[in-house]
DNA sequence: AAGACGAAAGTGGTTGA
DNA sequence: TCAACAACTTTCGTCTT
């Protein structure tokens, strides 16, 4: 397979990490997220299609939880078939069938209409395959356990999602997640935290760090700039300053921080819109941060290096 | 004029009686 | 179920660059 080799668009260097994880490239010189949003260019199968035309050629697909029956269907067979049965076992045969579309159809059609959904947004905010899996399998689950009752369709997938993200530490913020939707902030909230306490999904407090390559790149700031706030970041882990607070504050004002100190400043709107934040937050935070670690003095080193 | 800063009041969610 | 509470937001006025 001809591997291409790829370049960081910004400064043409060849030495790039990929995540698989995250699906993030980054590169490693100057810090850019080249794709933080990897499209999976896997296979792309149809999903519909089983009540009429065609039979299904599933043989060997992979199991996987983004189709609808997680491509293990089972399927009481075909009039075909019929002619090796005898009459009695047609009975049995039909009333199986009837059964069947009975049963499934409430269920599945209501999993493919969501997994169509699912996908769309996830594709919308390209998220990794492994993310979109994990949220296909959560959603599954809440059906299964009548989970959707009440609740719009569309809101449980944007839960299912952001449970999913935030397992694979690849958070997206509510509001992205509120954005590619179209569902609301607090009713995507309502329905992850009712679905994961249903389901029993364990879910760390993300991490402040997981956010920062994604919003440093955003803010296009330099590789230095970066593992500087990340440094910030486990310096105010020490502290006790992040416990409690935000996840995304913290790594706003870790980053707003250390653009300050490589100067290259970014206002505080700039950081506050990238990460979902408002600019007194980033205050509150920033204020503690230098309070705490002492970080004024390089602030002002810089700032007179600049003079 | 724009950005940074801070005070005050409001919002949605958690907790504990 | 309700009130207290913490974190965060919104809004607005003032100070700094």
């Amino acid at each position: 397979m001809p591997e291409m080799i790829k370049k960081c668009p910004e400064c043409a260097s060849i030495n790039l990490f990929w995540n698989r994880e995250k699906g993030e490239v980054i590169c490693k010189d100057c810090g850019l997220v080249i794709e933080d949003k990897m499209v999976d260019h896997g296979q792309e199968w149809r999903e519909f299609d089983p009540e009429s035309g065609e039979r299904k050629r599933r043989t060997g697909a992979p199991m996987t939880y983004t189709q609808y029956d997680q491509g293990l269907g089972t399927e009481v067979g075909h009039t075909g078939d019929l002619f090796k049965l005898k009459s009695k076992d047609r009975n049995k045969f039909f009333r199986l069938r009837k059964w069947q579309s009975r049963i499934s159809t409430a269920i599945e059609r209501n999993l493919k209409l969501a997994l169509a959904e699912l996908k769309r947004v996830s594709s919308y905010l390209k998220l990794p395959k492994s993310v979109e899996e994990e949220s296909a399998r959560i959603y599954t689950l809440a059906v299964q356990r009548g989970l959707v009752r009440g609740r719009s369709m569309e809101s449980v997938v944007a839960g299912a999602l952001y449970a999913a993200c935030r397992r694979h530490d690849v958070p997206r913020t509510l509001d992205e997640l509120s954005e590619a939707s179209g569902i609301e902030k607090k009713e995507i909230g309502r329905t992850y935290r009712f679905v994961t306490r249903e389901l029993g999904i364990s879910i760390m407090p993300s991490n402040p760090a997981d956010y920062i390559a994604r919003f440093a790149s955003a803010l296009k700031l330099s590789a230095e700039a970066q593992s500087k706030s990340v440094e910030i970041l486990e310096a105010a882990q020490k502290a006790e300053l992040t416990s409690g607070r935000g996840p995304t504050g913290i790594a706003a004002a870790a980053l707003y921080v250390s653009a300050l100190i490589n100067g290259e400043k970014r206002t505080q709107r700039e950081v506050a819109d990238v990460a979902g934040v408002t600019e007194v937050t980033i205050r509150n935070r920033y204020k503690e941060l230098l309070e705490k670690l002492k970080l004024d003095k390089d602030v002002k080193k810089t700032k007179k290096r600049k003079k």
